[in-house]
DNA sequence: GTTAATGCAAAGCATTTGCACACGT
DNA sequence: ACGTGTGCAAATGCTTTGCATTAAC
């Protein structure tokens, strides 16, 4: 890696950190070697990687870690901002048996997941984008959200508070 | 329910299941009693069921299906191109520090997951959109492919044939 | 000193697999 | 008859939970 481009990694890298420090002093929670580790991880890397694979990352940094905190601190993460779960509210199958192109919202609360109708929004051109070669056979919006229902009964509660 | 509404009803279920039994016919497949209640199923409801749904609906109609059967369907009709299943591919969760908006392409085969720049796509505007009082915390595009690696090792094989 | 986080082992779900039997063709 | 599909039970894999111990504030 160019020197220049490992030092922007590193500036990166210690600002998401910081970020994470000044969050967690918002809510009260504990600055642990672990979630500075596993927060250098994430950041350093840009493969979406799973919870599994960021505990055999870490191993050689923090002996003794458990895939248990990995899981928890990442969850952590997510309710603070700090990172996103990607393609999973739910870790759940679902099936439709309408094949026509259209779209999702899927609600955070009860898991119901809604149809948008592919008319009203305007067509996706991936055609500008840099796909590396990549072959898409679907593509849909997913939206993730609160729905009607869910939205009356609790105003969207979000665990913590930040900026 | 409207008797008009019902007979479409009716009408675009014995649609969905004529379809596949010419699939099922072009595939040397065969037709089942478990496959046609399970797809009538599917076909009546726009609720996206998990599998388990699914299993739990046709009891009363076939008794000792098993669930086993019900993921293995399933599977079959999205394969023939019957049914999509949707927001999971692999239901492995994910994790990006890139909290910033993008997009994300996953490789079926070896569920790698690259980013797509949101720049170069444009802005979704769900403003148009019937969204039912959902309330949208993030947005984004999922495509699903053939990644260029996988692309060059199997010319993208799928397992069934349909027009 | 309190409160919160970690590690471990065990439990919990969703999903898959191996194998014998039953069914569709 | 033959090949496929099904059901069962067990296995697998990801993720969560309860509880005692340890670390952070």
């Amino acid at each position: 890696m160019p020197e220049k481009q490992q030092h922007q990694q590193e500036n990166y890298i210690s600002s998401k950190v910081k970020l994470m420090e000044e969050r967690c002093r918002q809510n009260r929670l504990s600055l642990t070697v672990q979630r500075r580790t596993i927060l250098e991880n994430l950041s350093s890397r840009t493969d979406h990687p799973t919870a599994d694979q960021i505990y055999a990352a870490i191993q050689d940094r923090i002996t003794g870690v458990s895939r248990t905190t990995v899981y928890r601190v990442l969850e952590t993460f997510v309710q603070l901002g700090l990172a996103k779960k990607i393609s999973n509210p739910e870790a759940k199958a679902r099936f439709d048996a309408d094949t026509s192109r259209h779209h999702h919202a899927a609600c955070v609360a009860c898991e119901k997941v809604i149809d948008i109708d592919a008319g009203l929004i305007a067509d996706i051109d991936l055609k500008a984008a840099d796909l590396d070669g990549f072959d898409v056979f679907d593509c849909s919006v997913v939206a993730v959200g609160l729905c009607k229902d869910c939205r009356s009964k609790d105003g969207g509660a979000r665990s913590f508070k930040f900026n």
